[in-house]
DNA sequence: CTCGGTGGAGAGCGAACGTTCTCTGACGGT
DNA sequence: ACCGTCAGAGAACGTTCGCTCTCCACCGAG
């Protein structure tokens, strides 16, 4: 097993493991286990658990932002592909191991002690934020709408965590329509 | 001291702390130190910390529910006291300590391992939502608006903390006084 | 003054944490 | 065949955690 493949099984195992239970509630030998890779190895490639945690969130970051612009950008241009954000959502909110955003649960965890961590969230957020303007540009919307949409899509995440139901995606979809049909 | 201080003590301490610093990082030695409550008293009061966790979680739902409700129901009836939901949200987010709504917070951290943390959150949720459809039903207003304002209002919770201004919750009230005018 | 009981201070317990160290065995060049 | 190098397994380290226990100062009743 070299160096590369090493990493990728870490964040594997980091990334199941760290999003499933919580940061603080998985302990660096638990990811040793989940990811065969030995001890010695993990801490050559990710000299501390916070430096772990920071490359976890950096990549499930691309990794979310690409899932969710591949899905948008499938569809035609305008307002459907606005509302197919909130479409991606619910077919997120359904998935079995779905426990709300991961970078929501980071931040609330650690953003208080982990500068670091907390800047990443900010810069997730701040992505999600400016893509959503970039749907309003291309559908010809007015940018005062980005902000509404944007705590949509955040509501609709906190509340399917908490609820245990994909319902939000659909509430904030509605709602998100009936914003679009006054402006 | 006596018992009924002694908890009222342990609360304020436990609410500050876990509220400010999350619950897993905070130790229950702290707790004692800021309280001023010795370990033996804290364990007669509350058996162990998951249930000074529940305790806090239940006392804080408590307060903010009626902090929000006593703010809003001061309003005139109609919709100036629907739209003084997010005021009240404004005025919360630009305290100092804000870091976010502690039930989310608390829902990232030991949701997935504590049951009954999960579940005083969820019910704080369903009445925060029950509070709001209320607020429609004296206006007169559909209660399809419930979901729109609640995700709102979670939306800008959420992105406020994130952020660290209360700029989101202006943001929501405009969208949530567009949504009420289609209506 | 002498007790018995109560409560606080803090030492101590076992477990778990993040991190480092030691041992051992496999491998590649000569 | 030999030796140096390296990586993996896991023991060990120091700290911190939640929680319990020990000890002693205090206090009202007799």
């Amino acid at each position: 097993m070299d160096q590369g493949e090493a990493e990728t099984r870490l964040l594997d195992a980091a990334e199941e493991l760290f999003y499933g239970r919580g940061i603080q509630a998985v302990g660096v030998d638990q990811i040793r286990a989940a990811s065969g890779v030995s001890l010695k190895r993990l801490y050559q490639v990710f000299p501390s658990k916070a430096d772990l945690v920071l490359a976890y969130l950096r990549r499930r970051d691309a990794r979310w932002l690409a899932a969710l612009t591949g899905y948008a950008d499938a569809r035609p241009e305008g307002d459907a592909r606005i509302l197919a954000v909130f479409d991606w959502l619910h077919g997120w909110f359904g998935e079995p191991d779905f426990r709300g955003c991961g970078f929501i649960n980071a931040f609330a965890e650690i953003g208080a002690t982990d500068p670091a961590a907390a800047e990443v969230v900010r810069a997730h957020k701040a992505a999600l934020r400016d893509y959503l303007a970039g749907l309003l540009r291309q559908a010809g919307r007015p940018q005062s709408l980005v902000d509404p949409l944007f705590l949509l899509a955040e509501g609709a995440m906190t509340t399917a965590a908490v609820t245990g139901s994909p319902e939000a995606a659909l509430q904030a979809r509605g709602a998100a329509a009936a914003l679009l049909a006054t402006a």
